[in-house]
DNA sequence: TAAAAATACTCCATAGGTATTTTAT
DNA sequence: ATAAAATACCTATGGAGTATTTTTA
């Protein structure tokens, strides 16, 4: 089970955009990309995310119990580049 | 700036274990694996993360600037992986 | 001399893209 | 008809390994 950063950023922007190629817009990714990443990730975690028998996909249970800590570890990630920002460009 | 998981890892055990083939042997890696890990890392970023003047390597003073947000963002995925294992073996 | 890091390769899995097909509105 | 997801390709990159070289203690 990878869970890798690509797709968790994958997953939290389709949860945001509540579709696979809004997500792929604001990430700058093609829409099978996005899609692909999601897949893996439900493969991998057995797990589907999403329920897609409508148009626009639509959180699965499961996807809801995850969103949170997928945030946060995005948020930490996010955090980390900060700091490596700070570091290569000290203040003084 | 990429900043994978497994540049994390490799990073993280190398701190705690001394060493990177202390940290190869702890991950179940190939020391040429780890070491290729932290110096794609380092490139990546731009700065160096150990002073190897000496036979086991150092943490810099931006490696020490980093440890602490590294170890967050592999407890945050690791909290991840924790809650994924509740949702695809619920309790009852 | 023993233990550790780096390098030079080779291999494979993953992520990315384009083009196309299927399906819901 | 349109917008979205999935699928079938192909390509590039990253991570992993083995073997070897260099260097420190």
């Amino acid at each position: 089970m990878s869970l890798s950063l690509e797709q968790l950023r994958a997953f939290a922007a389709a949860v945001e955009a509540g579709s696979f190629s809004g997500a792929a817009r604001k990430l700058g990714k093609a829409q099978s990309s996005v899609s692909g990443l999601i897949i893996s990730m439900e493969n991998s975690m057995g797990i589907p995310l999403f329920d897609r028998s409508k148009r626009s996909p639509r959180l699965t249970e499961a996807g809801m119990a995850l969103i949170n800590d997928v945030n946060a570890v995005l948020a930490s990630h996010q955090n980390l580049r900060q700091t490596v920002s700070s570091v290569s460009k000290p203040i003084a």
